[in-house]
DNA sequence: TCAATATGTCACTATTTAGTGACATGAACG
DNA sequence: CGTTCATGTCACTAAATAGTGACATATTGA
């Protein structure tokens, strides 16, 4: 399994609202598979195990066997690390891309408050030619 | 659309690593869709749409339009946003859990790396009973 | 040993999502 | 006009995932 892989795992255990609220379950502490159970009225005990198994194929979620008991304790150190990644993988080109983003852009109610100032240069592209043919052309960068 | 579902979408879209590729693309400035289809050799036209969709929903890209020409712009704030929301609320509990974390756990080779060390305090749990009885019991701490 | 309990595994259905081709719309430009 | 081309929409198949009940294993303690 290579980084990339492991990294994707880590983003499909994430995508899943009930595996986050797993999560949120075990960080004030280790529990047991069944108090787990008990905790998400919603799941059975075998859906539980099954979201549980997706969370430690994410190394999200360490189990430590006692007896006939499994303690689950949660590894907060892959979502920091994908975290850390992610913004710091994008964040020069965030800061333009911020940039690129305002100016003229149709401006929902939402993204207005979240977006930023400056200018936007679209790249230049378009190399190859699939079913869909395209010739090289620059957009106006302020109409 | 409550905020919970807005950061679902967030995460939904962020788990497909196809749609984190576009949004790589999008990170060096905005691209029309055609440029994004010649771009991505193995997806046709069709599929980028899907996926551009997906991002749309969820805030990460924005479009605008120019004559018969669509750009798309990364906004990369709700990935900053998301980031930001769940290392912030969980940061204090993460110090917690990977205390709770070492001491004694089944350290697989990647686990070790990734782990600190410190004490162990399970949660005392198990309220309901759903068709899995439970009795209310505490692991041993350091066994 | 035997019964209760916690966890593990299997087989299966239902829902969602990925991915595609065919056709529709609409601006650009001769 | 009418053609070209970028984009939009629809209908459909294939694959992945969620979710469940039934049964298996293994530990605990009377």
């Amino acid at each position: 399994m290579n980084e990339r892989d492991k990294h994707d795992l880590v983003w499909k255990a994430l995508a899943d609202s009930t595996r986050r609220d797993l999560l949120d379950a075990l960080a004030a502490g280790p529990l047991s598979t069944g108090d787990l159970v008990a905790k998400f009225d919603s799941l059975c005990r075998t859906n539980v195990m099954k979201h549980l198994d997706v969370l430690v194929q994410a190394n999200l979620v360490v189990i430590r066997r006692e007896g006939r008991m499994r303690w689950n304790y949660l590894n907060p150190v892959p979502i920091q690390r994908i975290c850390d990644r992610w913004v710091s993988k994008h964040v020069k080109k965030m800061a333009s891309a911020l940039g690129h983003l305002k100016d003229h852009i149709e401006v929902s109610s939402t993204t207005a408050q979240q977006v930023d100032k400056s200018s936007a240069k679209p790249q230049t592209q378009r190399a190859k030619q699939k079913q869909t043919k395209a010739r090289k052309r620059k957009p106006q960068n302020t109409p």
